[in-house]
DNA sequence: GTCTATAGCTGGATAGAC
DNA sequence: GTCTATCCAGCTATAGAC
């Protein structure tokens, strides 16, 4: 599979732009016809090539759901590090829920692709599922801000969160009937799970330049 | 579709055992192959008979996820139903969470298919539905002997509860990591929700009998 | 890399005899 | 109701010319 790394420049590139196009088109597919919907055929009349092209960039399907799901990651990741106009601990981790629960209910397929994780034989790479770990620990700084460093404590705010979206998704899609419960989440776990030291505005301990990159 | 009513005492108990005999093997199946892997030649050949006199008990392959789906719930409220040990509000209000995990935790497949929701065109009719409401109504029992009415609380704790099993079931599965902290997480619920009036061991109003039935 | 053509398989569902 | 035999549609993936 190595070829000359010299000719790699823009031949590389225009293939990584081909595979991009394809990747886009399967999204496009998704959203019409559900995760489970996708067909090489359709995806490649979608894309403009023929059903055996697709196998010039991908190997089999579930490598096609891996580049989707990766490009899902990359979103994810870059969505939850972008900068919060906030610098209050506690707005901080609830602006975090917020942004979370915004990104999984605009895109219902997106979401049960990363999160959901119901397409029969497919798993997701190590590589395609690095950027959602990054993500991950984005939460743990943000708790640390909020003087939570407890492991249990994260696994109880994730679970929290992520049950909060799911049954929005699930049980009234395009409406607010968890979601509004967000603020509301953040007081309930914050008065339980906070140290008493860390209630006021007093400030968190140093941590790490970029800590949420 | 409708028979003579008059012969039908044992005729339709012979009809529905063998209904039940098909929807057995095909739980069978589906522990072993996942909920995706049910396919009516190998249901009919791990039921003894041939794949066509499936049809002769089910319209479709979605009817017998209906069916499956129907008895699945049927075990989940009669598991939820069964008597408490204990009195105590606070107490019923954890040990139906721990009930809930644990019939959630011991049968991957079960809690995927009535929970999770996601084989392809499958949607539960209303019927096979209506026992899982009827649990739902025996949460928000407990909720009211604790104090709490709120109907935002009840989405509350189901979101808390359900993304708890969520959580421990994708992340953690035969483990104990999420499922651990259903006490804590009843604390700080109650902690949050409960009217100060309700929290000593002030006796809830009275309520209609049978209501957890 | 891209195409046409097709292999090879599996699936749900049906026909018709018994 | 149950069977054998089969239909037909859909899928992934490959072969081989260009």
């Amino acid at each position: 599979m190595i070829k000359k790394t010299e000719t790699s420049g823009w031949r590389q590139a225009r293939r990584r732009s081909a595979r991009d196009a394809i990747v886009e088109a399967a999204w496009a597919l998704v959203r019409e016809e559900g995760l489970a919907g996708l067909s090489l055929r359709d995806l490649a009349r979608r894309a403009g090539i023929s059903p055996p092209t697709v196998y010039a960039y991908f190997d089999s399907k579930n490598a096609i759901y891996d580049a989707m799901f990766g490009a899902a990651a990359a979103q994810f990741a870059g969505r939850m590090a972008e900068p919060y106009a906030c610098e209050d601990p506690r707005e901080l981790l609830a602006a975090g829920a917020r942004r979370f629960a915004a990104f999984c209910t605009s895109d219902l397929e997106r979401y049960q692709l990363l999160f959901q994780r119901c397409v029969p034989g497919f798993e997701p790479s190590p590589q395609s599922y690095a950027p959602a770990l990054r993500a991950l620990g984005g939460a743990r700084e943000v708790l640390a801000l909020n003087g939570i460093t407890d492991a249990r404590y994260l696994d109880l705010w994730t679970a929290l969160i992520t049950g909060l979206v799911s049954q929005q998704v699930s049980n009234d899609p395009g409406g607010g009937r968890w979601t509004a419960l967000i603020e509301e989440s953040v007081a309930m776990f914050l008065a339980h799970c906070q140290p008493a030291a860390a209630r006021p505005s007093a400030p968190g301990p140093a941590w790490p330049e970029g800590a949420l990159s």
